[in-house]
RNA sequence: GGCGGCAUAGCCAAGCGGUAAGGCAGAGGACUGCAAAUCCUUCAUCCCCGGUUCAAAUCCGGGUGCCGCCUCCA
């Protein structure tokens, strides 16, 4: 039993062993802080955070890396349009980052380089690339000689000849070859710059990951991450950077999440069908986008809409009830025993076993998520209706749900409290329950006293009226013998 | 034009040689004053055509249809 990883270099699936046994050196493509983050940047981060997670739950030591792009063209346009500076929007869009990421959960990487911060190690990597005869300076502006590197295109599988015959790389007489690219960009006035050896200038965009990833990481990373975009040419210059210098590989396994869809199409700020992650969340509860994003493949291609939202709430819903039980039996004091012995609760005892061979299939989130539904039918068996006085089914319920807890966790579900996920957040306002229309708790129990009179006295039509009228603006009760609950619908 | 990926029930989605996980929705039952939740039962032969094999959704060949990369892009 071992962990595999598919890897873009040879796109097949290895069995994962890093340089060094049982740590991990893993660097993450960020993004480039010049607009807000949509649903793609989403899930690219959320997938590594996944990733992170469960080789730290595997045992490994994860060096997690990450960088910001905070120079570059869009960022110097944006600025320009603005007529403000090139910090106030990359600052600006570092902290929109944040805002958002945090409230998705995810975790911050060890080490977050800046472009910025690297300028002196990336011009020592391009100095040295000059030496070394591997690039060329021309009019301020530097060149990598791809021809000069033998294994060009050997991630994404292009032949240079190909690369030539198309039509889309630009055509610039200074460069020796249309494939060259440029690693440091002089910088026209009133642009930002940084003096170097070749006059005032800026890195170009490709050369920063290679320096911040080696400083960080050393000159072969475990793993490299990045959107499926970026295979090329991003990943494919970093490598023929990176190794055209080292002369060893870069990284030993390459891995790529699929795109966000909208209608079966990349989700793209040129096409315009994107949705900022801003405005999703203002929809949902960051869980419901995270169960969203694990029930598929991180490979694979997955469709955004309202109805794959609403369906993934609703499955996340169920897991979250079984948390709201969990949280029940917590409150009635109970401790956790054992989980029972037979066939009715196999699922729920070997769900670890299971989720950690799904998750070692290339980290199949989809299969283990299955795995954890299985387990959780298996669990709700054991539910008690009151666990105050039904204390040691609750016992077990609670054993169980703390042996699944940490496997929730790892896929960064279940982060809330069950009460916060179904009734909203005071802690945080602007939060999805909070939204205007909404009917004040207090309000909501003065009406459950008020039906539970009722109830008491008989009277279930009335019962009914204030329960369906509680329905009719979004709000559930649920009765139980302990008592009766609610929860906001949407 | 070059390279790569995908096609599984009404919807989403695992599986990648041994006779179809899971979720949502639906149907029946149990529980409930009635509901909700929960539990039990139920709901597909895997785009088409050939081939390999004792055995294929899974491998090979040929179609068809989508999508991505080759330009900034998660």
């Amino acid at each position: 039993m071992a962990l595999t990883v598919f890897n873009t270099m040879g796109n097949r699936k290895e069995p994962f062993n890093p340089v060094v046994a049982g740590k991990v050196g893993m660097y993450v493509c960020g993004v480039t802080v010049y607009d807000l983050c949509h649903i793609g940047h989403a899930r690219a981060n959320v997938v590594f955070d996944t990733i992170v997670r469960y080789l730290r739950y595997r045992g490994y030591e994860v060096a997690f890396v990450r960088n910001f792009t905070d120079i570059d063209d869009k960022i110097i346009r944006r600025a320009a349009s603005e007529g403000t500076d090139y910090l106030t929007i990359s600052g600006r869009y570092i902290e929109a980052f944040y805002r958002d990421f945090d409230r998705m959960g995810l975790l911050r990487p060890d080490v977050e380089p800046r472009a910025t911060g690297h300028i002196p190690e990336i011009i020592d990597l391009v100095a040295r690339l000059v030496a070394a005869g591997n690039a060329y300076a021309v009019d301020g502006d530097v060149y990598y000689a791809v021809k000069g590197f033998h294994g060009y295109g050997k991630l994404s599988g292009k032949n240079t000849d190909d690369l030539l015959s198309g039509a889309r790389v630009d055509v610039d007489e200074r460069k020796r070859d249309p494939l060259d690219f440029a690693l440091w960009k002089s910088s026209k006035p009133g642009e930002p710059a940084w003096d170097s050896p070749w006059g005032p200038g800026r890195p170009g965009w490709h050369i920063e990951c290679s320096a911040m990833a080696m400083k960080h990481l050393g000159e072969t990373l475990d793993i490299h991450g990045g959107g499926k975009d970026l295979v090329f040419p991003h990943h494919e210059n970093e490598i023929a950077q990176s190794e055209g210098l080292t002369g060893k590989p870069f990284a030993r396994y390459w891995v790529h999440n699929g795109f966000v869809n909208v209608d079966n199409e990349k989700m793209s700020k040129s096409l315009g069908n994107f949705f900022t992650l801003r405005e999703v969340l203002a929809k949902v509860k960051p869980d419901v986008l995270r169960f969203f994003f694990a029930s598929s493949h991180y490979r694979s291609p997955i469709d955004y809409s309202d109805r794959s939202l609403s369906e993934a709430k609703a499955g996340l819903d169920r897991l979250y009830r079984a948390k709201e039980k969990a949280e029940g039996c917590v409150a009635a004091g109970v401790m956790a025993a054992s989980i029972p012995a037979g066939v009715d609760f196999s699922p729920l005892r070997d769900a670890p076993a299971k989720f950690v061979e799904a998750m070692d299939d290339d980290f199949n989130t989809a299969a283990a998520l299955g795995h954890l539904f299985d387990a959780v039918r298996a669990l709700n068996r054991l539910a008690p209706a009151d666990p105050a006085t039904e204390r040691g089914k609750a016992a077990q319920f609670l054993a169980g749900y703390e042996l699944l807890e940490p496997l929730f966790g790892t896929l960064g579900l279940l982060q809330a409290p069950a009460k916060e996920f179904f009734r909203g957040d005071e802690a945080d306002p602007g939060g999805v329950t909070d939204g205007p229309g909404r009917l004040p708790a207090e309000e909501i129990d003065r009406r459950i006293e008020a039906r539970k009179a009722a109830r008491a006295r008989k009277d279930f039509a009335e019962a009914d009226r204030i329960r369906k009228e509680l329905e009719s603006l979004g709000v559930l009760l649920e009765d139980s013998r302990a008592g009766t609950t609610w929860k906001y619908k949407d």
